[in-house]
DNA sequence: ATTCTATATCCGCCTATCCGGATATAAGGA
DNA sequence: TCCTTATATCCGGATAGGCGGATATAGAAT
């Protein structure tokens, strides 16, 4: 269990990519490959981001098959939860609502597991 | 009246100065020779955080003779609703409250108005 | 065993940000 | 006017953090 500080969450959340992402993560569980082609970023830049959400202790992954996916902790953590709540708010605002439209368009052509 | 950006909000909270500024605002309006005392930093340092939060919009600031009050300008806007929420409940911990005590403190010797 | 796919990490480069002493500005009081 | 107090801004130096191509690792498929 890592301890969460509150300003290395804010930190994490102060980057505009990983803010797409953190919302990305409302949605549920998502992989690597997954956030490159929603994000259209290079893999490196993506993995980049996720270590850093980890080692802040905001996400969780777990390996299935050749696949790494990503999942939001934030169930028991006051800050964490509190932040999801808004996170969700911001689903249906720019750039989030285009990135969920690639993400569920992505999820039709190809299935990571 | 500035555009807030959700991630300019995290950056502002991301720096650990700045986040205990934001639990001291929660008690209301605050001036930077009372913050110099409270956090024992430079008045230059004090300063320059204050500009970053005000050009963020996060904060409102008064002048009133010789002094600046600051005020957290949460009102209206989600996120600095929902942060402000859980900024008080950061009143009670380390390295918060000690600020808080100081504060008190310092306000029965010297009023700044 | 070899190849392909997915991911993590390394690396050099570049920009952003922090620090705090020094200086500038501004208001009040003597 | 001159001095003191409060604040904002400037500056050079140091550190943190982002970027993405290149490389390493790991699992699955042939």
């Amino acid at each position: 269990m890592v301890i969460i500080n509150d300003h290395q969450v804010f930190k994490a959340l102060s980057e505009p990519i990983r803010l797409r992402i953190a919302v990305l993560l409302t949605e549920g569980e998502i992989c690597v490959c997954e956030l490159t082609e929603v994000l259209r970023l290079p893999q490196s830049t993506v993995s980049r981001h996720m270590a850093r959400l980890k080692s802040v202790g905001m996400v969780s992954d777990r390996r299935g098959g050749k696949w790494t996916h990503y999942r939001w902790v934030g169930q028991r953590h006051p800050l964490l939860d509190t932040l999801a709540t808004y996170l969700v708010g911001l689903r249906s605002k720019r750039p989030h609502k285009g990135d969920l439209i690639r993400l569920v368009r992505y999820r039709k052509t190809k299935r990571c597991e």
